[in-house]
DNA sequence: CCGGCGTTGTCACAGCGGTGTCATGTAAGC
DNA sequence: GCTTACATGACACCGCTGTGACAACGCCGG
């Protein structure tokens, strides 16, 4: 396990009961990560904000909102569609937990956990959502990604993009030269398992290249017939 | 959700306790996967060999070996590094199990869990792993068939090939050197049970012999009268 | 509170490419 | 030479993808 990118991360938990946040606390810190705490969606919304947390650990049931209802407006909002979510549900719960994957959360843990279970699904979670950070810029051919301003340049001249196009670009521009189906993008572009139609993919494909076009740049988004799409610089 | 891609997906199941393996076949089968099973290592290897599972669903404890030995064995091997694998352990099993996602595989479930826990993370996996397949590169003296990116190059030029011929010179290049008849290709290329003339593989094999001969690699498709065809870079 | 504005997901339709089958030409084996 | 098996070109069907339009939704600004 590498120390150097998985420490030092920053936890949100959004839970109402204190004993259980504290034990989650407990174990979380014993692993060297970073934990803030949220009783409710509000003071959630401002630990966001204000924390940047790398990854958000929430209960299913808040006070309020519901557990999905909040995921799908986290998912919506620039400033946090991009941190991975693991659910935390009772096993009462059954039938909500399997629609939990349905929202768009990364992963769960069903109460009772363990502390070690709960670390290890973290890492986890980190792990394949971590490489390739955000905040890094991503240049091919002169096609930039800033990923700090969230801006992207084709040579001097900016690209207007909406945020899933963004989004959708920055998952190609990190991953080239390599086929995902409609399926993975919509896990690793709008959320693991959103219930999206595979051909809203399509739609968003087509507004990136028409955002590209002017600048030649279309050319890298790539049709593979029967798998998906494919980003690369080299000729299709 | 696709069925397409989704079902009739190919589940290992490699657990010693029969009633536990039952009960892991009934949730599966419900969500209309196809289960094969296995009590050992033993015959784990050879089920794996035979039936080319989409995903492993394995024992922490097995008899002999421990499962963490077995990922990494799986691991090292060609034939099945590519192939995700879920563990199952006892809550009991504390400590080792954090260790398991160290160890290469892609996902636990501890016991008890329920039959929709396993589905849900069982498609997650699957979701997230089943890009065309096979992602390896393979390479016969200059023919390039790229997995990840579904490229095949002659030298530095492109190899324009259909998806059919594509899966076709994958399944070749995978098993060179070997008289395959046309209704063993047919299953391994096409999928099983697909009700289609023999005589189509023949058309096939002529366009990919088309697409490859301008770099002369059609001299690898070799026809073996009266048995079917082969793949071999010598001479046939 | 209301009404533009931008973004998003879905649909319908069109075009193209891929696929399977057939008919005919050609080579291999006896 | 005759039979059989394979090679090849043509063709019709059909599924996949590209594309424009549209409705729903949230976000401001008024």
């Amino acid at each position: 396990m590498t120390k150097l990118t998985m420490q030092h991360k920053h936890i949100l938990v959004v839970e109402d009961e204190a004993p259980i946040r504290d034990m989650i606390r407990f174990g979380l810190e014993r692993a060297e990560f970073h934990v803030h705490e949220a009783e409710d969606a509000q003071s959630a919304r401002l630990a966001i904000a204000d924390q940047r947390p790398d990854l958000i650990l929430m209960d299913w049931m808040l006070p309020g909102v519901s557990g999905a209802e909040f995921v799908r407006e986290l998912r919506r909002e620039s400033l946090s569609s991009a941190i991975p979510v693991i659910m935390v549900t009772a096993r009462v719960e059954e039938d909500d937990r399997v629609r939990g994957l349905n929202i768009g959360c990364d992963d769960y843990v069903v109460k009772p956990f363990s502390s070690s279970e709960l670390v290890a699904r973290v890492r986890a979670v980190l792990r394949r959502t971590l490489p390739g950070g955000e905040a890094e810029t991503l240049e091919v051919d002169g096609l930039r990604l800033d990923g700090a301003s969230q801006r992207v340049s084709a040579g001097d001249d900016p690209v207007r993009l909406g945020p899933t196009e963004y989004r959708l670009l920055r998952f190609f521009m990190s991953n080239p030269e390599r086929v995902y189906s409609r399926e993975q993008m919509l896990d690793r572009v709008w959320g693991q398992n959103v219930f999206v139609e595979e051909r809203t993919v399509d739609v968003h494909i087509r507004r990136l290249r028409k955002a590209l076009a002017p600048f030649g740049f279309d050319r890298f988004i790539q049709t593979v017939r029967g798998s998906g799409y494919r980003f690369s610089s080299r000729a299709g």
